[in-house]
DNA sequence: GGCCTTCGCCAGCTTACATCA
DNA sequence: GCTGATGTAAGCTGGCGAAGG
């Protein structure tokens, strides 16, 4: 799979994404989502972080803060070391990864979906990356496969919905049509004789031969 | 053995930024 | 150059299993 397919797959703007979209939000109370929409828009994850630590153990806020920390200190020193980003920035600049990077990313996710620790720093290591976002690189690869993987679902059933739909209408028609035929005072002429044996609620030692050809068996049955 | 706490990892959701038409 | 849409790196939270006390 490569980079254009998922890209295409990513579109939200599919009635499928957006169905899966909504159903989630209702299904699961999600602290982004406790405060509606408007909390949402408001102040972004700040607020959020706001809302998590009220219902948050204090030894898991604290451990929380702390990688937070964490993070900001290694984003600085990456900062002075002058990798690939801007040096001496606070603020968060957005990176993107090489095509190599992504290719032995990709090539990897190929192998294993998930990555234990040794081969999270190795890889890191090799790329010349945090594994941290290494680590962020599979978990939003995944989001990705199991996003498209979803979306192929959902126009599956979409198609067997539209088939079914549609062998409805078939059908309904096809009932009108013979009650209509019933009806008609020719009903008996054009039916053959041993068909109508095959009524439940006629048959009383009536002779059974074979249905015939003349009908498809399903319209043998009630009319 | 059961209970509690802590830790690490993950999924899901969201935001911020880069890129492109 | 501006703008809206799209893609994606990264942040945040809750859930869950494992390990240790």
């Amino acid at each position: 799979m490569d980079e254009k397919d998922l890209s295409l797959s990513l579109s939200l703007g599919s009635s499928c994404g957006q169905f899966l979209l909504s159903c989630r939000k209702d299904a699961s109370p999600t602290a982004a989502n406790v405060g509606g929409v408007d909390g949402m828009n408001r102040s972004g994850s700040t607020n959020m972080r706001d809302i998590g630590e009220e219902h948050e153990s204090p030894s898991r806020t604290k451990r929380r803060s702390a990688e937070r920390e964490e993070r900001e200190t290694e984003a600085s020193a990456a900062g002075k070391a002058g990798s690939d980003e801007e040096e001496g920035e606070t603020t968060r600049k957005k990176l993107r990864l090489t095509r190599e990077q992504s290719a032995i990313l990709e090539e990897s996710f190929k192998e294993h979906t998930t990555l234990n620790p040794k081969q999270k720093i190795a890889l890191a290591k090799q790329l010349n990356l945090r594994p941290r976002q290494v680590e962020v690189w599979f978990q939003n690869r995944r989001a990705r496969t199991k996003l498209k993987q979803t979306e192929v679902d959902c126009e599956f059933l979409k198609r067997c919905c539209e088939n079914l739909t549609e062998e409805n209408r078939r059908l309904q028609r096809e009932v009108l049509e013979l009650r209509a035929l019933k009806r008609s005072p020719h009903f008996y002429m054009q039916v053959p004789a041993t068909t109508l044996t095959l009524c439940p609620s006629c048959e009383k030692g009536e002779a059974s031969e074979k249905p015939t050809a003349s009908l498809p068996f399903r319209q043998q049955i009630r009319l």
